[in-house]
DNA sequence: CCTTTCAAATTACAATTGTAAATTATACTT
DNA sequence: AAGTATAATTTACAATTGTAATTTGAAAGG
């Protein structure tokens, strides 16, 4: 699995949201929410375009699109995995149990979310 | 918090399973564990020391040994809390949701924790 | 076609991190 | 007290990361 930080990650995220995205769109969104310098912006899209994380897909004037390369899903799946892995020694139990614990998550959330999967099996 | 790096954390694990823990026993673990170098190792305990994240509490020769200064379960659910955060836009729910679609969690497991849960309630 | 503009690419640079060698200082032995 | 072993501390160093300035190259206007 292709190494995203975290920085470069805000930019997949955009990416990922929208399917598709002009540097123009990422550079916007960025600067606004991160207040990032255009130039920093643009270094991270290369790193990932470096990366294969992301691929540019279209040319328009000077201007690339990209499309991202990397699954959300699979992207995240993995980062949560090794997250359990480093903390919980593997055990997403334990993960949860910590979630209870802590008041992160309560049995009306556990019942909420049996009903949710009640519902898909049907 | 105290922010805490990788290869730090793997010190830190180790003392927190013992409450407290020489120099020595940290290094003869992670030695064998993560085959580092005694040197790596003492750069990591030094760094946590540094950090504040342990404390040295008492010294037998030249040996010391450390408690730490963290607590797991804090530093714990905090860690997971941030990835929460920076993968699913802050919902548990939506971490969970994505466990389950990734087979990582089914529903005899989140009974069996729901069952749990109702038998500390109690 | 030549110039200008501006998106993209390259270079920069300090802080952090993983990894370890070199040096120092201190407890024990003789 | 002097010498030695060795735990601790300091220094090292390349790779990565966050952050951005500088340079290049190609599209668009005149």
């Amino acid at each position: 699995m292709i190494k995203v930080t975290d920085a470069e990650l805000e930019v997949l995220k955009i990416i990922w949201e929208k399917e598709k995205t002009t540097s123009f769109d990422i550079i916007d969104i960025l600067k606004e929410k991160k207040e990032w310098n255009e130039s920093t912006i643009r270094t991270l899209i290369n790193r990932l375009s470096k990366k294969g994380a992301i691929i540019p897909v279209e040319k328009n004037g000077k201007t690339y699109t990209y499309k991202a390369n990397i699954s959300k899903d699979e992207y995240v799946i993995e980062e949560s995995r090794s997250l359990v892995k480093k903390l919980y020694n593997g055990s997403l139990k334990n993960m949860l149990l910590n979630f209870v614990k802590q008041k992160d998550l309560n049995k009306e959330d556990i019942q909420e979310l049996m009903d949710l999967i009640d519902k898909e099996d049907k």
